[in-house]
RNA sequence: GCCGGCGUAGCUCAGUUGGUAGAGCAGCUGAUUCGUAAUCAGCAGGUCGUCCGUUCAAGUCGGAUCGCCGGCUCCA
């Protein structure tokens, strides 16, 4: 007799039953209806499920929960593909998965899906959903399937179907629709509640650019329409935070058509953020014992074809023919940092050499891909390469890995940490893939740092470590990488005397903190909602007066402050104070000092946050600890050493 | 690069079935001298991204091109 455990309640299964019915007798009538799935000793089924033999626990899926949320939206999938085939019977169906916050379904239709086409889809969905249909599985030898699909002339389903290795395949049919699906599914079309169809887009057939384009509708559902409704208002809120449209807002940085695509400009106030990141960057990497380093941004043709970049990398380059030589103008900055090491003889004494540089690259990266500052053709890396014997190479990384971390902690951000290993396209014995690839591992886990791995996804020369920030519609942008290379170390014929006299071929990484400047500005402002903290904020306070009565004491508070460092400005315009003050507010300014007739007669200054905070007045003294009290702050925090300083 | 959408004043946008361009904010000038998110009035500002074409007539229709946006692919 099986015994299975549901919610802490031991119960018999006779022969023949369902999840379904083990779970009602479980739960409460009320809690049941919420109930879309289930969980058979960890595995997903359907409630319509027959209870395996082997299954001793079973757990009911909600529709709420992270699990049930991706069978709605799977289900929806299906639902917009039934709508799909309905409106248009010679569009073929494809894949249709649930992705973070949605789904999609991939389409082969003669044309694209128009804003008119959803707005039918929608209502043919709405239609099914109402009829509340069952969603029923089938379970088929692969041989039937193929069958099947081939009758209904769904190309791409046995394609799908070639390529799986089980004998027996799952499909789903609700209504007239049915589809190859490994499940489960909703147990009926009415549990969708909240969806909507949000966009369509082009997308390759297994995401092949050589294969055909394929029309794909994305669209979102949740549990209910109040989920539903404020997952669209954080949509809303998050498209404020988009950099592009903060950057020309505070006046950081624009883009112009005359200029040309990808290549920032940046205004006063975004070029000094930019150098106080670098300013502090530099000090950083000093403290940590790397040297500074630069080399020149055109290359001969021949130094590129030596680094092997010219041969893999030569069309996303700009050349430049000079006195009849042809240059490189350089994608990467590790071709001088060689030139640099092999100025002169090296002892095992002098590793590892780190040679830091604040390196302008150009990269012809393909139109489509460019978004504003994080994804741009001209970029400065925080780009260092590291030269050491082997047995460092672990250490080495696991300080990188280090540094990475309290940059990170420093601004506050949650990240992201990729291992990407060996590609099918590469270069390098297997032992010195092995080895790097080991020493990776070895440094990440000595550190506790929880990490994915990307098999294949490793550069060409060497596997990598990545690091991952989130925009502000959570989309993913690389920063800092670790990157080892046995290779370049060979092109350049780099050596190092042993202790035994003799010449080593040294290990070599390549690795960046915050990967661009340009990037990680990007991804700061839509991180603080363009709230820069204080330390870098291009204006840290500004004097704001009551009348052109207390104009003489700003500029005097404003000279002050400055010669203590302060970053101030005044606003002494014949404006009314609140004006001035929503201005400053809206600058982002973390401090506006509000002088009228009580500060000058005390001579002090009114504080008040941009968060609309208000302090009370303070001496100028006060007021200058007080905000370098503030741009100190982070770095305590982030347990950096390094301190705030002009 | 590929698929789709969009380009009107510095910014945000309106502009009906083709009939010759409009608002708010910002700017300038003047008035106002004011206590914590928008004082009032006046003025000025546009080859409607660019180039071809259709038409008596194009911001509006067609084509090309440049750019931007959303995806896909890519990211040494």
């Amino acid at each position: 007799m099986q015994q299975v455990d549901c919610l802490g309640q031991s119960i018999q299964v006779t022969e023949g039953q369902t999840c379904l019915q083990i779970l009602s007798q479980a739960l409460s009538g009320k809690k049941f209806k919420q109930t879309v799935a289930c969980l058979c000793n960890g595995r997903l089924l359907d409630l319509k499920a027959m209870v395996p033999p082997e299954c001793d626990q079973i757990e009911p899926v909600f529709l709420h929960s992270e699990q049930g949320l991706e069978i709605l939206r799977h289900s929806a999938a299906h639902v917009m593909a039934e709508a799909v085939k309905k409106l248009f019977p010679t569009a073929k169906v494809t894949i249709g998965p649930a992705i973070e916050n949605g789904f999609y379904y991939d389409f082969d239709f003669e044309r694209s899906f128009t804003p008119e086409d959803l707005e039918h889809i929608e209502r043919v969905m709405s239609e099914s959903i109402e009829a509340d249909l069952p969603f029923e599985r089938q379970v088929l030898s692969r041989d039937q399937a193929r069958k099947f699909f081939s009758r209904i002339n769904e190309a791409y389903k046995l394609e799908l179907l070639d390529e799986m290795e089980d004998d027996q395949v799952s499909i789903y049919s609700h209504d007239e629709f049915t589809d190859l699906c490994r499940g489960p599914h909703l147990p009926s079309t009415g549990h969708i509640q909240a969806f909507k169809l949000t966009s369509v887009a082009g997308a390759y057939w297994r995401g092949d650019e050589n294969r055909p384009m394929l029309q794909r509708i994305y669209g979102t559902a949740f549990a209910d329409s109040k989920a539903l409704k404020s997952y669209l208002a954080h949509l809303e809120e998050a498209r404020k935070r988009d950099h592009r449209r903060l950057g020309p807002q505070l006046d950081l940085f624009s883009f112009s058509d005359e200029v040309g695509p990808g290549m920032p400009i940046f205004h006063p106030n975004g070029a000094l953020v930019r150098t106080i990141l670098e300013d502090f960057e530099t000090k950083e990497h000093l403290r940590r014992g790397y040297q500074l380093v630069r080399g020149p941004q055109l290359l001969r043709r021949e130094l590129w074809q030596k680094s092997g970049h010219y041969q893999n990398y030569g069309h996303n380059m700009y050349f430049s023919e000079i006195d009849e030589q042809v240059y490189g103008l350089k994608p990467m900055n590790c071709v001088a940092h060689m030139i640099i090491y092999k100025s002169s003889l090296r002892s095992y004494r002098d590793l590892p050499i780190r040679y830091f540089e604040l390196g302008t690259v150009h990269r012809h990266e393909k139109s489509g891909v460019l978004h504003g500052l994080l994804r741009v053709r001209q970029f400065t890396q925080d780009d260092a390469h590291i030269i050491c014997r082997p047995e460092q190479l672990q250490d080495e990384i696991t300080g990188i890995i280090r540094f990475v971390q309290d940059v990170m902690n420093l601004f506050g951000f949650e990240f992201e940490v990729e291992l990407s290993t060996r590609p099918e396209k590469s270069i390098g014995s297997d032992q010195d893939w092995d080895r790097s690839t080991t020493a990776l591992h070895q440094a990440l886990d000595s550190m506790d740092m929880p990490y994915s791995i990307n098999a294949g996804d490793g550069a060409f020369y060497g596997p990598k470590i990545d690091v991952k920030l989130k925009d502000a519609l959570d989309r993913t942008w690389q920063c800092a990488t670790i990157q080892c290379d046995f290779t370049l170390p060979q092109h350049f014929d780099l050596s190092y005397i042993g202790s035994d006299g003799e010449k080593h071929r040294p290990v070599m990484v390549h690795r960046t903190i915050l990967g661009a400047i340009e990037r990680f500005m990007g991804v700061l402002i839509e991180h603080y909602a363009g709230a820069l903290p204080t330390w870098m904020a291009p204006v840290q306070a500004v004097l704001v007066t009551v009348t052109e009565a207390h104009n003489d004491f700003a500029v005097q508070c404003a000279q002050e402050l400055q010669q203590a460092g302060i970053r101030v400005q005044t606003d002494l315009r014949n404006e009314k104070l609140g004006f001035k003050v929503r201005e400053a507010q809206l600058s982002k300014i973390p401090y506006i000092l509000v002088i009228g007739d009580h500060e000058v007669q005390e001579q002090r200054v009114n504080i008040r946050f941009r968060s609309g905070k208000q302090v009370g007045a303070k001496s100028i003294a006060e007021t200058v600890a007080m905000i370098q009290t503030d741009c100190q702050e982070p770095f305590n925090r982030g347990g950096m050493r390094y301190s705030f300083t002009n």
